[in-house]
DNA sequence: CATTCGTGGAA
DNA sequence: TTTCCAAGAAT
């Protein structure tokens, strides 16, 4: 059913295509919290944290984050380490920041009104051409076409393209995925644009996934000419790094405290969070660590090890630790949460049940690990 | 415009 | 085990 044109559907195309797609929507769409609302600052806090995110690592933290921050003003309010404290663990910590600034800039500035137009909603820190169009359209209505990972894959295997990411290659997903937009509400109830943009991502996030797509349960598998395949550009290599850091723990009283180093405020990556003290692979070389574990961090993987002070009088490690001591902390482990922890600290922490899985909202006592 | 930023989970 | 990512934005 597509004309001869270069990717370009024919205009019946675009209508069944339409129609299929929504219809699939309203009978397959999962049952998600941001869904069936009205309420921009969700919407806005939603695709934040979908932004290079699956749906099902983030769930936890939207709820929690809402239950925090209900508001534009309370999130305005709050100090950011408070915020990024309940970002933890969910990476790109530069989207918490920058959300929490927009909002900042909102609530003095704009007497805590979000903006109802993409072009207004550009404008503000961490909202970019895909996030302004999906909260125009799925908060507001507007008639905008959003492209993500998703809608371009979709519509590169619907029009049997190649992956292609040149400005020309570009511009064809975004015509494309705007011609299919419908443009005009069908009734006060529907969102015509919004539902249809959740219903391309939808599509490619659940049947038209990147690995063994479902195109036999797909509602535009007629109008599909790859039925599922398109060429992927290589990627590039992994690289891998050797990392130590001390896990140093005291008693006072009946609670343990743990040693925690902030990371500076201008350090290139994760400022102003925290984690373990680092410690120079020189000053562990030949010891046996108390926890090995991978952690990856986009191309690099760390393998890492935990180091504990093995016996009660050494300080050979704590030595080691070339931080300046201003940084450092001895945190209460029942107030582990309250501190804007880098994903792998946590990760560590909880590994050795130092810390509870859940959140500031719900903290649940660790069973007191004691170094031995 | 190519890089960089985090993480956990599936295959 | 390793690979491949996921509802991008800023620089």
């Amino acid at each position: 059913m597509h004309d001869a044109g270069q990717g370009e559907l024919s205009a019946a195309a675009i209508h069944t295509f339409r129609r299929k797609l929504i219809h699939w929507y309203r009978t397959n769409a999962r049952d998600l919290p941001w869904r069936g609302i009205c309420d921009a600052y969700r919407t806005w806090v939603s695709e934040v944290m979908l932004q290079q995110t699956r749906v099902a690592a983030m769930l936890e933290h939207y709820e929690r984050f809402l239950r925090m921050f209900p508001t534009v003003f309370a999130l305005a309010l709050a100090p950011e380490a408070e915020v990024l404290a309940c970002w933890s663990g969910l990476g790109y910590y530069r989207r918490a920041r920058m959300l929490h600034k927009a909002a900042q800039f909102l609530v003095t500035e704009r007497a805590g009104v979000i903006p109802d137009t993409s072009i207004g909603l550009r404008t503000l820190p961490g909202i970019g051409e895909y996030t302004s169009a999906a909260i125009a359209s799925i908060a507001f209505g507007e008639s905008i076409a959003v492209v993500d990972g998703n809608v371009e894959r979709v519509l590169l295997r619907i029009t049997g393209r190649a992956e292609d990411t040149s400005v020309a290659g570009q511009k064809l997903i975004r015509d494309l995925a705007a011609s299919l937009i419908p443009h005009k509400r069908v009734g006060d109830e529907t969102n015509a644009a919004g539902d249809h943009n959740q219903a391309m991502m939808e599509l490619g996030a659940t049947v038209c996934t990147p690995k063994a797509p479902l195109c036999l349960t797909c509602p535009v598998h007629d109008l599909c000419l790859t039925r599922g395949e398109h060429v992927k550009l290589p990627r590039g290599t992994q690289k891998s790094h050797p990392a130590a850091y001390l896990l140093a723990t005291r008693k006072r009283g009946i609670t343990t405290d743990v040693l925690l180093e902030r990371r500076s405020a201008d350090a290139r990556l994760m400022p102003g969070m925290v984690e373990l003290p680092p410690l120079p692979m020189s000053a562990v070389a030949g010891r046996e660590p108390l926890l090995r574990l991978r952690h990856a961090i986009t191309n690099t993987n760390y393998y890492v090890e935990i180091h504990a002070q093995s016996g009660s009088g050494e300080r050979v490690l704590r030595r080691a630790v070339k931080v300046p001591a201003d940084s450092l902390i001895w945190q209460p482990v029942p107030q582990l949460h309250a501190l804007p922890l880098t994903g792998l600290a946590r990760k560590v922490l909880m590994r050795l049940d130092l810390m509870a899985v859940a959140g500031p909202e719900n903290p649940r006592r660790a069973t007191g690990f004691v170094i031995p």
